[in-house]
DNA sequence: CATGAATGAGAGTTCATTCAT
DNA sequence: GATGAATGAACTCTCATTCAT
């Protein structure tokens, strides 16, 4: 049972973060936000001192969802195709969901603070890509369902062409036939 | 012949390119932009009202540089293979330029400035690119020197993924084979 | 036998006291003084209402501390000459306890609350100083151990010079031949 | 010919001047200066960052009214006894002067920016002031004029009752008997 | 055309103070 | 009595923008 603070901090993260998919990192101001959640100037700062720290918050509960769902399955031994599958339709959903993206925001935030390598989420979070991806590219491959691929290059193009795609959508409605044709793509590179 | 007027406002614009290239656009000011020309406040207003007008006209510059060469070469015959080498190498280069890279201001500046289709430089770009790509591997095709792809599905690729790219270099250093390994990727799509 | 309230008031008007000492009186705030007592905001507001409040007890109980120890001591007989060397022993001592002296906050106090002759502790300080220096005086001289001085501009010498020193080392470590020679003056003006 | 801004920053510490005066250091804000002196916020800090900024430059220039008359009557070989009456003439209107003393703002100043000797226009101030009197004492034993007292103990005394009352008279009104108490004082002990 | 002083709106931040629990 | 969340006023500071020179 959370303390009353740990809620308002809760739902002020929540505001804030529609506010920072919709309008990026500094276009949101404390004010916007105290704003948003109904909160006084005063009553925001008890909880966080800037938007900084907030968005800080976001991205790292963000970055702790992690993926434990697919080592489970590998565990199971269950159908790589399928799975892939599986995770190829969430990015689709992704890349098009252009209200619940923190992309723009994301790298406005890590443009004006200059953070090095180990700090960086954008850098765990590609790294975490790339490991996760690796783990199940190898595992498919074992099951003799995937092909033979050169792991290191078709992770970058599955990591980047889903980035690129992903900040367009912040900007412009996305066609939906550009996510399907990539991730045509990445199956025909992995399926035999 | 152009007038003094127009030398001042190139200088505005190259001084102001590095600074959108540097820290994005929010963050760059009407003032910090005086202070890296040297221009008073009233000086620099006498040419541009905002700074969204100097990177509006930043944009539109980078959107008319349009590749004549290459229709040149395409008209001369030159080989395709070797046009896509030069391309693909360009492309590298430009992977890793964090510092000329607007990505990350043009974002912003997208982000916060909702426009319709029509006038977004973004769309433009987007446009044009897979025109030309278009034309190109259609050239190459036509030429036995490219596989007989599915054009729309490989010019995503390299579109997004190249975009991805660009996006994170502006925010950290990016190890150069990642650029190799995409354009390796291009590569062996399209040649036979 | 004190009530528990008593003993809190008592506690907070230490830790304050400490507090104005090092940062004078408008830098203190209540919130200052809840961390330095580890009281809750209305914890702190149960007790007093504001720093000015707390100021002003303490400033209370300091002017109350009156000597009566002197007049016993003439009561007494006691030695003039030891009496004078005590005394001035005690404010060579208080000129150099820089962590312990009020002066600047009481003068920012008094500044910004001008209040009548009537309420202020600092005349009632002056006025009690003068009026014990000149019992104290005039007791030495009958005693025919002090010279027959002009009381009054003796007494303003010492009130003031000390003073001055006073807050002098409120902002500057005082050198300690200061007060000594301070001293010596005074001796040498009193002593036969 | 100075500048415009010049004028400005002149304009503006002597209306601050009379503010620090009037309410010490802390109570002034830069709101305040700003109705003081009919400027705009922005105005107020085209010229001056902050009220710390403005005192700084006030107490330097203050420092700066280096007492060359001084030097020039000695030389002259002007009357000791006339000098010391001028002088103390001066130090009994200055003693009386509250709404001209910036005594309380320069304690409160150097109260919250503890700073090291070096930088301490209090201590540059004592220095300088012991240094005045150690040479004009000088000259008047030279002339016959004054007694040979012991310079130090005699200018301890007078640089800091002194100081003593000025900083009393910015509380309350002084009785004007008390500087003349102080400068009879000071007259007995030098001539003889 | 250029300068830089000045304006005013608005963001960030800090506190005294209140109040439900 | 005590707690700490919340309020609102006031202050600091930064800019886009205007304007007299």
């Amino acid at each position: 049972m959370g303390k009353k603070g740990d809620d308002t901090k809760r739902f002020i993260k929540e505001k804030a973060r529609a506010l920072f998919a919709k309008k990026g990192f500094k276009n949101v101001t404390m004010k916007d936000i105290c704003m948003e959640t109904g909160l006084s100037r005063g009553g925001l700062y008890r909880h966080y001192d800037s938007t900084h720290e907030i968005f800080s918050e976001i991205i790292d509960s963000l970055m702790n969802v992690q993926d434990d769902e697919l080592s489970e399955k590998i565990k199971r031994g269950d159908s790589a195709a399928q799975m892939l599958h599986e995770i190829l339709e969430r990015y689709k959903q992704e890349m098009m969901d252009s209200a619940g993206s923190l992309s723009v925001a994301i790298y406005e935030f890590y443009s004006e603070n200059q953070l090095s390598g180990e700090e960086n989420a954008l850098l765990k979070q590609y790294l975490y890509s790339v490991d996760m991806w690796k783990n199940f590219i190898s595992y498919g491959i074992q099951q003799g369902e995937f092909r033979n691929v050169d792991y290191e290059e078709i992770i970058d193009i599955i990591v980047f062409s889903y980035q690129g795609v992903r900040m367009f959508s912040t900007i412009l409605p996305v066609d939906e036939q550009i996510p399907q044709r990539i991730v045509n793509h990445i199956k025909k590179m992995l399926l035999i």
